[in-house]
DNA sequence: TAGATTGTTAATCGATTAACAATC
DNA sequence: TAGATTGTTAATCGATTAACAATC
């Protein structure tokens, strides 16, 4: 497996093609082609030939991709195999929801564990989890062998957070804290930011938000402090 | 303002750029090196300046660049010197998180409605929001002017509603359903799904996960329905 | 002045696309 | 067979980087 030199952009794709095959499945088709995955995608059919090529020949002339076979390479290839167990640090609005969701477990992924640092919500029970206190990140997660990470805390506390869990021996790291971390170049990192993504939009949209009032955007602060993602 | 033909990959920077210039801004910086703000971002200084340069000369040899000019530089380019009222649509766990995040107000972004399909949410209050019938969507829309949009419904949900809110005079909506949206080439969409992500890090993680239990991945349906993101 | 840093150019590097022989 | 579609090549296209004159 040629794992290494492998595009980053090519990686990136490779999760579409996963979901977008899956979806195919459960419509009951057995086959399809790259036009067709690319449409479902917005992706050119050439890209997905090319991308699909540097991991092998999964396809066959005249009728396309074999749905199944292929669904289980992309897995294979990119280790959603077997189930990643997880770490969530920060049991605020947005990490209930995530200890909340239904999405993923049969994509390859599970958490595990939850902490908070806040003394009201440490022992209680968020939906099956039970809130761990933070200060036992390290221990807690060498115990599990736990190799990824999700942070849901406030900004100002993510780097530090960000760097326990590399010390405990966790290698990925998803972010959800507006905040760009500062880690080894041998850690893997997610950046979920949606105020990053409505920006990139308004880029294109014009002029035609609405004035804002003084206290929304203060010339002094413009930014804020984005706590509790 | 050369709005146009500006790559997608600069623009897809330039938020980045501003969320870094409003920390260093409440740091106490008032100038700041390009080499600085890359390394605060991982990005190299010369990509910096030659994005930056796409739109004006905003630096000075020796010094760097004005922090608040800056800001405020971009901010207008981004339009997000205005507040952007949104409507989202789908009150489950994470619309529940969205509704009470902090972060959008400072930022150029306000959610203004809230919307749910579920009788028994219909009504109720979360937060400062009253959860609206769907039913309503493109009126109340319509009568509000929302530009932008917000999905967070199950997966099942998202291409209807997204063909609602585009009827509806929306012109950009961030999806948080694990799906690929088709709408006009002119409405700009922007995807939120955290097990992309996560599958984007496990590639590099090798095959470290634990081995999946029958019910975890079944082979029949490896990839579930992903609904309530 | 001396040191630092921009804006820009040219070179390098990498990704995408188009086209088509092979073949199912 | 005829039609369809892959895997791959070569060409095109676009983005990043290095370097440096200009200048604060």
């Amino acid at each position: 497996m040629p794992t290494r030199d492998i595009p980053a952009v090519v990686v990136s794709r490779l999760p579409l093609y996963l979901r977008a095959l899956c979806y195919a499945q459960q419509e009951g088709l057995t086959t399809i082609s790259s036009q067709e995955l690319g449409r479902r995608l917005g992706i050119t059919a050439a890209q997905i030939r090319k991308d699909l090529s540097l991991f092998g020949e999964f396809g066959k002339q005249g009728t396309g991709y074999p749905v199944a076979a292929l669904i289980r390479q992309l897995r294979r290839i990119l280790h959603v195999d077997h189930v990643w167990d997880m770490a969530l640090v920060g049991v605020g609005a947005l990490g209930r929801a995530l200890l909340h969701y239904q999405g993923f477990a049969r994509r390859g992924f599970r958490i595990a564990l939850a902490f908070d640092m806040d003394p009201t919500k440490i022992g209680r029970r968020v939906g099956a989890f039970v809130v761990q206190d933070v200060a036992r990140l390290e221990a807690a997660l060498r115990s599990a062998d736990i190799r990824l990470g999700m942070i849901a805390t406030p900004a100002s506390a993510a780097q530090e957070i960000a760097e326990r869990m590399v010390q405990a021996g966790v290698r990925g790291i998803l972010s959800y804290a507006p905040i760009h971390l500062q880690l080894p170049p041998d850690i893997q990192v997610e950046y979920i930011d949606p105020v990053i993504h409505l920006q990139r939009m308004t880029f294109y949209l014009g002029a035609q938000g609405r004035p804002a009032s003084a206290d929304e955007l203060p010339g002094a602060q413009p930014c804020g402090h984005h706590d509790e993602g």
